[in-house]
RNA sequence: GCCCGGGUGGCGGAAUGGCAGACGCGAUGGACUCAAAAUCCAUUGUCCGAAAGGGCGUGCGGGUUCGAGUCCCGCCCCGGGCACCA
């Protein structure tokens, strides 16, 4: 489309200036106040796809907007550059990973170059670089000391097809690799862990007082899962000691010891270390085929079999018994795959009247059921889950069948019964979490190296801190082995004991990459540092991060992760003491749908914004997406999204105009005396200031882009009819300030224009109240809650004054038809309702 | 199954319990033009009406209120998250 100014010349120029400049580049020690903007820093894919687009139009308007109000704003940038899609390259093609890697950041910094948004580039950060990797390992080292680093043997997820261990996040929900679509297998590796459960009370407490959203604190909330119960023994029946054999008993947990008089039988995780001891000779065959069968299946599978059909190959008796030491009764002992060993003790007490699962299990093994909470009238004639009669009643209820907890509420009795378990010393109140400790280790060659030798003497020990970074040979093959290619490459593997200097080998697994997101953040406020990750003085100048911007697909694991960083650094000294959360407010943005789907470079659905810079260019884009909706929604990207990009480029246009009139336009403007129809155009501004500064808090700048189009259509009539030259110039001026946080080319080339100097360091323009008052308005007349009437009044209206002119209306006197009015509301200025 | 969001014109979306549909896209008509593009002006929820005007309208059914898109109760549909966590 035909422009009105020339928009690649105008973008690119400006673009230069702000790099040339250090427009955005703040120092550390810079005496504004500090405000860090951050929007988390991408994987380079390559250029910049949509949902970039719209992420960082956001951000990129929030530094300029604060920079205006005077902040020194941090805006720094960076790039999470490990991970598997480069090293998957590197396998295809042979191409080095980082060579890989360092051509798609080029890309995706061109092009975010490309769109306008600003950051103090001598800040960048890249995960591979050597400096970021040696205090990446410097920090592995902190946690390793204190014992939140360590090393255990665990089930992880593998996928034969990629021949590597997979994150869980890269597992699909039907159990696939996201990439080759193979079934992910579990298998038995010894692994690095992060005790990140030492923190989960810290993590979960601490969400009530962040400023994000509620959807995203529920899931980190829910991901955490504190529950309380407690945890208790029960004697296998004849193996209380009583024949000289050592005593035996089988501990589990419960959310509701309160229920222990309905338990009729237990269960035991197929992997649970007491089977083969609870299993008698003739059950020996059914309980194998059980567990073998757990072993085998994935937890889709496992899942998708249950419900009482699927259940009945899925446990079996295993010939013991245990007492309940509330009745003094044996129940039967069952293995099966529907208790986790993962969770708890991997042991439960089954109370099938009071648990679903329970339920459908007693169900499809004939067990019995006892009700120790007495169910709402009619319960076991259509109270079940299908509608039919009974299931496990699981709400609240007086406490029945239970002795002497009979009568009691459930809250009571569970205190009641934990405090029985105590005082018998059979058991103790317990707290678990769902969240388990973070698996970190990798066998990917692009990733962070783990810096630890394996001395046959001295065991696992750290490499010494004048010896980092620990870097990856370039010479190595990618092959999909199975293994890092590191594991291949002696000259790597093999080296000598930092303490007895025998010979030792490398660790040759890397870290999650999301190790390397989990303090960028902090990396950013002091990136020249190389005496140590960051000066603790400068984290505590900046953070923490006053903004912080990304997709929700990242609620909880980084999210989380970096949480968790945030506190275990403040406690390591590594970071300021008092920073325990690193981000103040959080932004989640929508993401871009494209026939009902994400927008992604896997499903080859992307719409590529480069043609878009070189046609409307990048300030018609950004506000594109401004305007489409309110930031946190998706967005659907269609036929007609061109068009409307295009009415947005059309705007800009007539902005232009407005601003930059061309030489042979006809100028009518006049000075002279102030006008009552000048005086309204001053209120117009004014009250536009005051209409995009409440809509910037709130973050609804669709309806802040509204506001400044209905601004133009009225001034644009007014500067080409007769319009006061010193109105028309503070309307035109003020708009272009309001704008230049969306619009930052066209905008600071209009103000170039108009006043020779840099608009993005013109403070932000302020209202005058009076001004911003309105002068008249319309009061609304009801009759009976429809609108009859509308008459202009004084905004200082009075109740009394407004009832009298609505009555006086002659459209109300009409519907009145000579009655009384029965009530009248009046609610001056806007609104008067006549109840007839 | 549980927990969040959300259902408003042809479309994207506005609306501190107080004029539903701001703003934009699209569409229709007009001005300018030899013509087109661009630009500018007007109309654009729906029904009745020549018009003035009026009726109906925010997923469905109830309720609270002088007044409900907004609050409450019960449903339906769509999207997302979690899902053997005892």
């Amino acid at each position: 489309m035909a422009r009105a100014y020339d928009v690649i010349d105008i973008e690119k120029k400006w673009q230069r200036r702000w790099a040339d400049e250090g427009t955005y580049e703040v120092d550390n020690d810079d005496p504004r106040p500090p405000w860090y903007v951050l929007t988390m820093y991408p994987y380079p894919s390559g250029p910049a796809h949509m949902g970039h687009v719209r992420n960082y139009t956001f951000g990129d308007l929030l530094v300029r907007h604060r920079t205006m109000l005077g902040c020194s704003v941090l805006s720094p940038f960076g790039f999470d550059s490990f991970g598997l899609p480069a090293e998957n390259a590197a396998i295809k093609t042979g191409t080095h990973p980082r060579i890989f890697t360092e051509a798609r950041i080029a890309e995706l910094k061109e092009s975010i170059l490309a769109l306008g948004a600003v950051y103090d580039w001598r800040r960048e950060i890249r995960s591979h670089d050597p400096e970021y990797i040696q205090w990446n390992q410097f920090i592995f080292k902190k946690l390793l000391a204190a014992g939140l680093a360590y090393r255990q043997k665990a089930q992880v997820n593998w996928c034969p097809g990629c021949q590597t261990v997979l994150a869980n996040e890269q597992v699909l929900p039907d159990g696939t690799c996201e990439r080759s679509g193979d079934l992910v297998v579990k298998r038995d590796l010894e692994q690095w862990f992060f005790r990140i459960t030492q923190y989960a009370d810290e993590l979960l407490d601490d969400l009530d007082d962040l400023d994000w959203p509620e959807r995203v604190k529920t899931m980190q909330r829910n991901w955490i899962g504190r529950s309380e119960g407690a945890e208790f023994d029960l004697v296998v029946e004849g193996r209380d000691g009583s024949d000289g054999r050592p005593p035996l008993a089988l501990t589990v947990y419960t959310t509701r010891p309160d229920t222990s008089y309905g338990m009729t039988y237990a269960v035991v995780a197929p992997e649970h270390p007491l089977v083969d001891q609870l299993t008698t000779p003739e059950h020996r065959a059914s309980v194998a085929d059980v567990r073998s069968l757990a072993a085998a299946s994935s937890d889709v599978e496992r899942m998708s079999e249950s419900g009482t059909a699927g259940l009945a190959k899925r446990g079996a008796f295993t010939g013991s018994s245990v007492i309940n030491p509330f009745t003094g009764q044996p129940v039967p002992v069952y293995v099966a795959d529907y208790v986790l060993m993962g969770y708890g003790t991997g042991a439960i007490m089954a109370v099938p009247a009071e648990d679903a699962r329970d339920w459908d299990f007693a169900q499809a093994y004939g067990l019995p059921y006892i009700r120790t909470v007495q169910p709402p009238e009619g319960w076991d004639e259509h109270g079940g889950a299908d509608g039919g009669p009974g299931g496990a009643y699981t709400g609240p209820g007086e406490k029945i069948n239970s002795d002497w907890l009979n009568g009691l509420d459930i809250p009571t009795a569970k205190a009641e019964a934990t405090e029985w378990l105590e005082s018998k010393g059979i058991g103790r109140a317990k707290v678990n979490y769902r969240l388990r400790d973070w698996l970190v280790s990798r066998q990917r060659f692009w990733g962070c190296p783990i810096p630890v030798v394996y001395c046959p003497e001295h065991g696992i020990v750290p490499v010494p801190d004048d010896q980092l970074p620990v870097l990856a040979p370039d010479d190595v093959e990618f092959l999909p082995t199975g293994q890092s290619p590191l594991a291949n490459n002696l000259e790597f593997l093999e080296t000598t004991c930092p303490i007895c200097g025998g010979p030792a080998v490398r660790e040759t697994d890397t870290m999650d990459t999301f190790v390397d997101s989990s303090w960028y953040f902090l990396r950013f406020t002091d990136p020249w540092d190389t005496e140590r990750p960051f000066d603790p003085e400068m984290a505590r100048h900046w953070m923490p991060v006053r903004q912080y911007i990304g997709g929700i697909e990242h609620a909880i694991l980084h999210l989380l992760y970096a949480r968790f960083y945030t506190k275990a650094l403040a406690d390591l000294g590594v970071g300021p003491p008092d920073l325990r959360e690193p981000f103040d407010q959080l932004f989640t943005q929508g993401m871009i749908r494209m026939d009902g789907k994400k927008m992604s470079k896997s499903r080859g659905n992307l719409i590529s914004p480069s043609t878009y810079f070189e046609t409307v260019g990048a300030d018609a884009l950004r506000l594109f997406h401004l305007f489409v909706g309110p930031p946190a929604d998706d967005m659907d990207w269609t036929d007609q999204t061109d068009s409307v990009i295009e009415g947005c480029g059309r705007y800009l246009d007539r902005v232009w105009r407005l601003a930059v009139p061309a030489e042979d336009a006809p100028h009518a403007l006049r000075g002279g005396e102030l006008t009552p129809e000048d005086i309204s155009i001053r209120r117009a501004t004014h009250r536009l200031i005051d209409r995009v500064n409440h809509d910037y808090e709130r973050w609804s700048y669709n309806t802040s882009v509204a506001a400044c189009m209905e601004f133009v259509n009225v001034v644009q009539p007014y500067a080409r009819g007769n319009g006061h030259a010193d109105v028309v110039a503070e309307a035109v001026d003020t708009l272009l300030l309001l704008l230049a946080p969306m619009t930052p080319h066209l905008t600071a080339e209009a103000w170039e224009r108009r006043h020779g100097d840099h608009i993005h360091v013109q403070p932000w323009p302020v209202s005058d109240p009076a001004l911003a008052l309105e002068e008249t308005v319309t009061l609304v007349v009801q009759v009976n809650g429809k609108v009859r009437d509308r008459i202009e009044v004084d905004p200082g209206i009075d109740e009394d004054e407004a009832t009298r002119l609505a009555l006086a209306s002659a459209k109300v006197i009409e519907q009145l038809a000579g009655a009384a009015p029965r009530r009248v509301i009046s609610r001056p200025p806007r609104l008067v309702n006549i109840v007839p």
